[in-house]
DNA sequence: GAGTTGTTTTGAGTCATTCAAAACAACTGC
DNA sequence: GCAGTTGTTTTGAATGACTCAAAACAACTC
């Protein structure tokens, strides 16, 4: 069945980067994956419904872990809780709601980190460009004009 | 003298944006002046140098206050706490040390908000793209290869 | 100078996140 | 297969940046 194959692939992905398999971190990733952009409070929703013991606590350790591994990625747009999402590699950026919070992807024209140079680095080694675009949601502007 | 002077054009400056004149936003608006980046901490110790009661919950008060008057800019860069800075209005973008948090400022080539346009905005009505560019600063550099 | 309104202080509270130690489970090599 | 080693999860507590609320106070208005 097409769950199998998935839990085998992601098993796969996490002994690539040298981690261990273990049921949290296959409930992380597949909460995470296709889902957008959740906080760590949303993953341990979705993370309990098929895993109904996971701490809190383990679901922070486990994002950590993936993020820091290259599996998700973290954005922290400020005034919210840390978003974690599947979309890796691609270096793509972010439209946040001013109003809600809501995060959508934006897709880079570069593709690499940093995409951008910046005029004057002032003797800064630049690793990444960060892009956040602020703005209201469809939602939002027909809520409140 | 001249900080007599300053202190004139301060007030008028406040006026103009509808604030109350007070000793606090005074010595807040003279603190972060000039002096970079610097968090609700560190605008406090320069605040008590010259207004020895003020409450950090006054210099948070007051910082929320000029930010949200434009008379201050904020930045929330991921991993530490908010920065206030006396230069506002020409939408400039910033560097930000993964090592240490020091911050440096980016001029922007375009000047005024937002200065990037995104490739799909899913609705949303875009007000300010906001860039950071993150990276070691020279010291960092130096300190650790 | 009294009144009104906005500001500051004081003190407590919140939230997302982190720290630490003990219990536990995955992989290694026999 | 099983013990040993190492990494992971749980539990429980702590942290830091910031916010909330109410009372004391001060700036501007008339
Ligand atoms: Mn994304
Ligand atoms: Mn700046
Ligand atoms: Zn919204
Ligand atoms: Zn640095």
């Amino acid at each position: 069945m097409a769950t199998e194959i998935r839990r085998e692939q992601a098993e796969a992905r996490l002994r690539a980067v040298g981690l261990k398999v273990t049921a949290p971190r296959l409930a992380v990733l597949d909460a995470v994956t296709g889902h957008g952009h959740l906080d760590a409070d949303a993953v341990h929703t979705r993370v309990m419904a098929e895993l109904p013991a996971t701490s809190l606590q383990s679901v922070y350790n486990v994002l950590g872990a993936l993020a820091e591994a290259g599996l998700l990625r973290k954005i922290d747009p400020a005034g919210s809780a840390a978003r974690y999402e599947s979309r890796t590699g691609d270096n793509h950026h972010h439209l946040v709601c001013t109003g809600c919070g809501a995060v959508a992807d934006v897709d880079c024209v570069v593709g690499e980190a940093p995409c951008l140079t910046p005029s004057n680095t002032g003797g800064f080694a630049v690793a990444t460009a960060e892009v956040t675009f602020w703005g209201r949601c469809a939602e939002c502007q027909a809520a409140s004009g």
